[in-house]
DNA sequence: ACTTTACTTGGCCATTTCGCCAAATAGACT
DNA sequence: AGTCTATTTGGCGAAATGGCCAAGTAAAGT
């Protein structure tokens, strides 16, 4: 891999992971009906605050997420105007039934 | 986070977390021009054939590809026909100069 | 100034992911 | 039958990720 698409290759990879997780992804979800602060979204994932946090720096280091702090909250918000049409290509793939029948290969086809 | 909403969710980061990674970015990026074999594919990331092989079972099993056997190679190609546009949402966040002042920005070039 | 509320950060441990090597498998060739 | 050649699988250590608790910070209220 030449060094110039290695570069790039990485710079993506930081973006995706971002998503990788289950409850970043829930929350990145719910931002696109609009801003949301940290309590807010610890209510949506149900994990501890201090987690919730730590998510949302990942995704705010990747560029996904724009904070504010307004009062004692902390609202965060999408940034990008695009994660609707990447979600739905997503589902598209997720849908489908297409992960490999683990350990048992051998078994008797009784279908 | 309801049951339902994990479920939708973990569908989705199996998808995402499958482009998670620079070699498999790199990888599927170059199975939009057509398929490829996998010593093809070895040769663009420059990795073990085995690395590169456990790569491909993950996209596999995430849904991302399919294969087929002909001859003594195993050619790889894309399963879904929206990469595309979801790049080019990646590549915009991947754009901007967002992360964050991390502890140690004198990073070696490359290697 | 002290307290409360809303969050972030540090630390530690468990789990997962990554990448190499070595061994197994499968089709093609002799 | 054996022997290539292409790829997959198993195993293991190293590194990254995730989650909880505890401690720190910052704005607001008293």
């Amino acid at each position: 891999m030449t060094s110039a698409l290695k570069v790039r290759m990485e710079r993506r990879v930081t973006v995706i992971k971002a998503l990788a997780h289950p409850s970043r992804l829930a929350m990145a979800e719910a931002l696109q009906q609009g801003e949301m602060c940290v309590c807010d979204l610890r209510e949506l994932v149900g994990a501890d605050l201090s987690t919730v946090s730590k998510h949302l720096t990942v995704m705010r280091d990747a560029g996904l997420l724009m904070m504010e702090k307004r009062g004692l909250n902390v609202y965060y918000r999408l940034k990008c105007p695009c994660l609707m049409s990447f979600f739905e290509c997503v589902d598209s793939l997720a849908a489908q039934p297409t992960k490999r029948a683990k350990r048992n290969v051998g078994a008797p086809a009784s279908k």
